[in-house]
DNA sequence: AGTTAAGCGAGACGGTACGTCTGGTCTTGCC
DNA sequence: GGCAAGACCAGACGTACCGTCTCGCTTAACT
């Protein structure tokens, strides 16, 4: 499928500006940064782009569609994702879990995650587009351990890995979202320690 | 502390107009059920409640700060929220998280909430008092329903309890957030069950 | 009864407050001097003269109306204008015109005197009063002064006396209203002379 | 000179809109016919012309200078304006100044005219360029006029002709202005035959 | 002397329009 | 045909004033 509506007339990708798209992104990303999601106007990327705006009107459907393009890590994300596997499941949710929270941590990623994080709520396609495209490849890479440490008896049989892997994760996007607490490793330890506690066979 | 800024003049709420308040969360209300956040104005606002605009302005900052209002269970919310103790820790938070799973499938309150969730990430000084106003006073009620059933010896001495809460309630937000997969009691029962089993003394 | 319409009802002018009175016309003249008669706004009257809005409101229709009480010299104007009558009917006049050119060029009534000027074509009854209790009193003078020099034989009978006034008001008005040129001592005595010519015996 | 001011961009007038410029025109002489200049408005205009106000910002700073430009008579107005010449001064003064009583007599140009003419008290530079632009031109014809005359041997060596001018039109627009007594044909007879009066040689 | 009814300062209110900003579309001319 | 540029229609923004309306408080005048 090409078109959504039969009407539309898409735009031809082959003789697309990789220049432009390159410089909408980047010039997105800066403004977010400046002064925040809000703020961040279609005028003022293409005015900083140096772009016109049509251009990004053509592309996109949407200053958060965008941001969402200038997040995802450029090249090789969808399935690569794969967390590591010593052996020790809790040794490793703590090194994975630590890495979260810097990432989260990050003041360069935060404006626009916390941009598109908000956008999802208002806009339920973009949050699907986020989810597929972000989200889940990691989470299933949660999963896929998982089911290793499940194999290996660590994890009890019989429980729900999806759930498994959302009382890990849950925890420290709930702190994030609420900036009711810092978000340290200590306390990334301690959610690994508690969850696994809860998931391990008696 | 009476103004921010000492320029400010602030208006005088002894005279305020209690029907237009009214008027005014009632109109936000329904609005945002009916176009979603985005496309709230405060025009529209005003226009609905028959009110001016200044109105508006003059006792909220932004249309966010109004919904915040609306949302706000008028009489008493702060500290008189609290658990069911049966003595049964498991089943009290099996009761009450299959309860945030009914608020938050509830599709009146969906969109108001969605949209000060959002609206909080691009806002940090109305996450600050959407958290102390309504949030925190639900978590505190959790610690305090944990403690109890850590003074019973139900859960184990030294767990912090307010990762414990998080263990509970991060999950279901992620979820809600995500729109990944649907919010049922079943599933709040197994996030009490792990989470507990977590916790528990060995 | 005591009122025009059935359903006004005058306030009680024995029970005004003159300090209120006079703080309301200084204001108004010092604002107009200070922006311009648009950017004048009873707000700001009221607020330079220490006044509610309303006891303006009370008491004028109009910024226009105030101002007009504002520039109507105090005490005594209406019947009491008189021109000067040595005899010499050019002489007369020219020290009259002089005197005319003085106060037109008179820095500190340009403003005020202009925004009437101006109002009263947007606002007939306003200018129906000015021209009553300000402009008609003086013209009268005029006339009186010109019938006594056709008495005496310096004017030709049969001139229409009040079209005479206006070949010497005329021409002052329209150089002022248009500010094509300079008002000058000498522009005044040029148009004496010339229409004077006009008016005489051959 | 291009800009007045350094940082002001000037929009791209060949890419202007043609249309958009002679509704917007047209709504604003309409509009000012039916409710007044005071309650002319930008937003009015836009609406009743099918265009945004932007569109009108762009290209006129106020309401007076879009009715400026409305009354200006679209094609050729700056130098072509001629008064008749058939020998006889006086009667040529007639029949023109009897024209000027029929145009500030006629009711379509009424509103306007004293809209602007009001305006120009409040606003110098709008004045500056309604003499510029309609009045000057007009009164130069008048003085080509006299100076012909002059040359005649019809009017007096020496004297002034732009006051001779003013003698002539200065009556007409004060008793237009003031509204005092209506002007007529008559009216415009005796101004011309006593101001010539006083120009001829005696 | 006590009551009562205005005028008064203050300012909240329902409104209108302001002049600006941005959204999203359309047009022009360059490449 | 993509693109930079930017004019265009549309409409929300947040502000300024409008003219009306309470609210207490003075401040007479009239019991």
């Amino acid at each position: 499928m090409v078109n959504k509506t039969p009407a539309a007339k898409a735009p031809d990708a082959t003789r697309r500006n990789e220049r432009s798209r390159r410089a909408i992104l980047d010039a997105a990303l800066e403004i977010v940064g400046e002064v925040g999601f809000t703020k961040l106007t279609i005028e003022a990327i293409a005015a900083r782009a140096g772009v016109g705006k049509q251009t990004i009107y053509r592309w996109w459907p949407s200053k958060a569609a965008v941001l969402l393009e200038a997040v995802v890590p450029e090249g090789l994300d969808p399935l690569t994702v794969e967390l590591p596997d010593t052996g020790d499941i809790e040794a490793d949710l703590r090194t994975v879990l630590r890495g979260t929270v810097d990432e989260l941590n990050n003041p360069k990623l935060d404006a626009p995650t916390r941009a598109l994080s908000a956008e999802t709520q208002n806009d339920p396609e973009l949050g699907r587009q986020l989810v597929e495209r972000i989200l889940e490849p990691q989470l299933q890479a949660y999963v896929r351990r998982l089911r290793s440490a499940q194999e290996a008896g660590q994890i009890a049989e019989g429980i729900d890995l999806r759930i498994a892997l959302e009382l890990l994760v849950g925890p420290l996007f709930h702190r994030w979202h609420t900036r009711t607490l810092p978000l340290t490793h200590d306390y990334a330890d301690t959610v690994a320690e508690l969850a696994l506690r809860g998931l391990t066979p008696r």
